[in-house]
DNA sequence: ACGGTAGTGGTTACCGCTAACACGATCCGG
DNA sequence: CCGGATCGTGTTAGCGGTAACCACTACCGT
């Protein structure tokens, strides 16, 4: 089409001389159109047009000391429940023309603080972390470069700054009261690895409480711990039957479990709730579909994304300051398999 | 700890300070340090400890134009068929030390445009397009910024760059062959909008040539055309058994549309595939748990997003050069709704 | 008619880093 | 023992923008 060799990128410059302006002037059209006359404005974005010009957001972003770029952090880009966050976040970005870079830590706070270390590296305006566990490393390179931060996986005692979650604790507690009011007594309790994230623990806790407060015992043989995914549902299944409990709910506080272990009743043409009840941690889709209905809780996944997408632009616009802390809410969805 | 006020960003002039050496100096260190005596090396790397030091790339970038940010662009985040993509490019450039930026285009080439632009202004090293039709507008700026681009929804008869998929059209018309070869005659096929995106386009092609092929007619009342989700499944499976065409076999070729349908099955006691058999486009898990499991393809989603990002890689690291068409394998995996 | 004052647009000096080159020291073969 | 290669480091000049400041031109009321 035109002459110009590729990859030759188009400057301030080009389009100064186009519209007979100083580098300045366009600078001004582009980012305060108001402070430059209508006359010179249109000049200047015909201008634009006709070279086909891109800022340079490196060197605006340099020169200002302003980014519009946020990082993001989660555990795992594999797995809906982020994904429905990240699109929240992405949504609330993209209209405030802000962008998102993302990384996972793959549950290793060594891989967060890589993960940090390297966007603050890209002078990200601000960050968003999944997980609330960090290196020392890396909360002190976060508090040196002084941006804000939101944490939106669990509510946490002690925030790096702002915090935008549920409580994991309460809404397990208010699932296990839930079925305890449903006259359970002897409820099964499957978690994800407990070592690996304070969600699982949170959730375990929540658990135990609401026994605690019924006056019914912990039984260790009624608690399992398994990795995430369905085989891992169907797998914990089996070992809880086995272990000598005897269950007459259990309640799968991670990912996909209880979606695989429901499924595998109906493999077994086991009645549920009559062999055993059911209960799960996610809002997915897919559980008010199976048969039966599973209970769940319905958690605020995309809203996490999307307030903490503004909250940290408050902060980022100037129009908040000091630490904050969202709680969002969650609620229990009861269906046929309880 | 420290005095410095929080925001005060540690420069690279204030490790050469404190090395005792200058900038240029601490700059090789970081990049080439073979190119620098051991002795000094280590003066600096002890210098980057003490006063936490994290080069900024922004400067970095627009000094050497070389960036390492990667922009990509899928429809949708929320949808795990492209979270196992994104997560196979996330894998293996964070292993080369590169970031990623990511934006959903919301299925719209004008929304797709916006964010090739907004990439192009943050300098991005190469972009990984879902999409397959873009905007002229689009092509003509990727063409101008002279940047490697993979697209990777489908293969693509225009091809901007390089490619990396599968065949949608050949994938579909396998498995209307698969069902053709078990016998089943009127074989009804269900979409997503094919107004929306290239890929559904392809998979009813690829449809309609199986049907030829084995000289079967065309029956419009077989063919349906859906919005994404569960729900949207069931509603397809009903529809298409009041449409009059009288399918023994229905294709799902979108999304989570087979699931909606063969829980629904499930749900009203009808047996697959013995009232009809049921096939589905996508290798999610949970197909293979359902009861009966679900006939379906296996599809390189994973590894759609690691071959992209390596021949991305391999152009902006000088190892190699012009377009590239990689076509990845699918593979049917019969199970038993067929 | 005058200084005051918006309102516009240009000039200069960087932002933090790196390419390219310059320079002195050491090393080498002939 | 000298000329040229080699090595390690410093100097200079930008990369492409923007902040801050300055200069100029109306236009104002008194």
């Amino acid at each position: 089409m035109d002459g110009d060799p590729p990859g030759a990128a188009v400057r301030m410059r080009d389009v100064a001389r186009v519209a007979e302006v100083s580098t300045m002037t366009v600078s001004r059209a582009l980012k305060h159109p108001e402070r430059v006359s209508p006359e010179v404005r249109a000049r200047v974005e015909q201008a634009v047009r006709e070279v086909g010009y891109v800022p340079n957001r490196l060197a605006g972003s340099l020169s200002s000391s302003r980014s519009n770029v946020i990082g993001l952090v989660v555990p795992s880009i594999d797995n809906s429940l982020f994904a429905s966050t990240i699109q929240g976040i992405s949504d609330v970005l993209r209209r405030h023309g802000h962008e998102l870079m993302i990384a996972s830590s793959g549950y290793g706070a060594e891989a967060e603080e890589a993960a940090i270390r390297a966007f603050l590296g890209q002078r990200v305006a601000g960050l968003i972390l999944h997980d609330t566990t960090h290196t020392p490393e890396a909360v002190a390179m976060i508090r040196r470069a002084g941006i804000p931060v939101v944490e939106n996986g669990t509510l946490t005692r002690q925030p790096l700054d702002m915090v935008v979650s549920y409580s994991n604790h309460d809404a397990a507690m208010a699932m296990t009261r839930h079925l305890l009011r449903l006259r359970y007594r002897r409820i099964g309790f499957v978690t994800l690895p407990l070592a690996a994230n304070g969600r699982s623990r949170d959730r375990r806790r929540g658990y135990a409480a609401a026994l605690e407060e019924a006056g019914l015992p912990f039984d260790p043989r009624l608690v399992l711990e398994v990795p995430p995914g369905l085989a891992a549902g169907v797998e914990a299944l089996d070992r809880l039957l086995a272990a000598g409990g005897d269950p007459d709910a259990i309640f799968f506080a991670g990912d996909v479990l209880a979606i695989g272990a429901a499924l595998e009743c109906t493999r077994r043409g086991w009645p549920v709730p009559g062999r055993v009840a059911i209960a799960a941690f996610d809002n997915i889709d897919l559980l008010g579909h199976l048969v039966p209905p599973v209970t769940t809780l319905r958690l605020p996944r995309h809203e996490i994304g999307r307030r903490s997408a503004e909250v940290l632009l408050d902060r980022i616009e100037g129009r908040a300051a000091g630490p904050l802390t969202v709680d969002l809410r969650f609620e229990i969805i009861h269906r046929g398999s309880t």
